[in-house]
DNA sequence: TTTATTGTTGAACACTGTTTACTTTTTGAA
DNA sequence: TTCAAAAAGTAAACAGTGTTCAACAATAAA
């Protein structure tokens, strides 16, 4: 009765939809959205290049999904690391670091995700309802975890949640971006790195629990 | 003796050269990278496009001027702010917002000036010696509040200047990345914005100074 | 004045996203 | 099985883009 039932010419048509997805994923992880071009998609998979545009209404249409895709699966490792029963200090930390570091390793994604959404710079503002739903679901784990930390009298009673969770957010997000768009981010000189950095998403991490925590030890 | 002496057929070049940049300048600040290209700026300044190439390298280079320039005024602001002798904690907190404000007000380019440095993903890390002298000074600034807070015993007496510094801007910029990307920032709907934005950098500029705080009040 | 240098250009190259008219293939019903 | 309708796919064109290059004009140096 209900339409669930995808006959074998629309299994056919999601086959190649999703072909299109799966090599376009992999140009743009590489190369982000400058390399990605629908002529060099279409030769990857022996389409035309008009092709693509049966299955998907513009080149932001498709980019949009791969970057939507992405914030899903970001959430999904936060989510994960969040569901521990650990301390809530340390699932606050880790809360912070793995959204970081996630990012870090699909760079050309996370970039994209947010810089990809127009600039209003104006009267205009056509706001597309927070941005985006995967934002807006990861978005409300962090704000889960402020209110955790209020109720167990960790955190000041004094936040509000929802602000709290936002100013939290933009500090995540601007060590993700700034460690993205400048190599060498925690030291100036390009030595070692690696260590070097996780131990500064630690330490930044710290500052912003710190930040929000209250005064009696 | 020393060349400073500009001949007149100098001069005359640097007049071109800067009209360029500011017919520039002026189609960036209201669009964009996107909207500003080689073409329809070679018509505003009644010049052929091969001739900007005279000028300019490439149209990166014209734009990393705009960029740089940018950077410097976003610098001047903050140096302003920072030098007036006012109580600490007020300077460093009108600090954050200065830059955050400041950077709000001219989003395209302040979202360019980031966003525009190449993404490493992968071993090349051809490093532009910490991206840019602009940057630089401007995060020497931001390392001096945090030295003189260390001193005043204002600041936790742990802190590495360097890195309490950098983690601090990190912060910043992700506000202000967040305020240029998503319209409606600190609410989710796009009620009254003016106000609450004003109020929210304030309140995040507030859990960051904490953040570094030493705790004995 | 003549040579050399600099400034400027139109035309071309190699790309880009997108649309249109057209052809081929697949589908569902008679 | 036949046949019209719907869907899938394509070549070619449109309107852009950054950039280069050979040629020509204007200026500076000899």
């Amino acid at each position: 009765m209900t339409e669930t039932a995808t006959t074998p010419a629309e299994k056919r048509r999601l086959k190649v939809r999703d072909s299109i997805l799966v090599a376009a994923e992999r140009v743009f992880a590489d190369e982000g959205e400058a390399g990605l071009s629908i002529r060099r998609l279409a030769k990857k998979i022996d389409y035309s290049p008009a092709a693509i545009y049966k299955y998907f209404a513009s080149k932001d249409d498709l980019v949009d999904e791969l970057k939507d895709a992405f914030f899903d699966r970001l959430l999904a490792q936060v989510h994960e690391i969040t569901d521990t029963s650990r301390p809530f200090a340390e699932r606050m930390g880790d809360c912070i670091a793995t959204y970081v570091k996630e990012g870090l390793a699909s760079p050309h994604h996370y970039a994209a995700a947010f810089v990809g959404t127009a600039i209003d710079t104006g009267i205009d503002s056509s706001h597309p309802e927070f941005t985006q739903r995967s934002k807006g679901r990861a978005f409300r784990v962090l704000m889960g975890m402020v209110v955790e930390g209020k109720e167990l009298g960790h955190f000041r009673s004094d936040l509000d949640p929802e602000l709290a969770a936002k100013s939290l957010w933009a500090s995540m997000h601007g060590l993700t971006m700034m460690m993205i768009h400048i190599p060498t981010y925690p030291r100036l000189s390009a030595d070692s790195d690696a260590p070097d950095r996780e131990a500064f998403i630690q330490m930044h991490a710290d500052h912003l629990v710190r930040g929000l925590e209250s005064r009696d030890e």
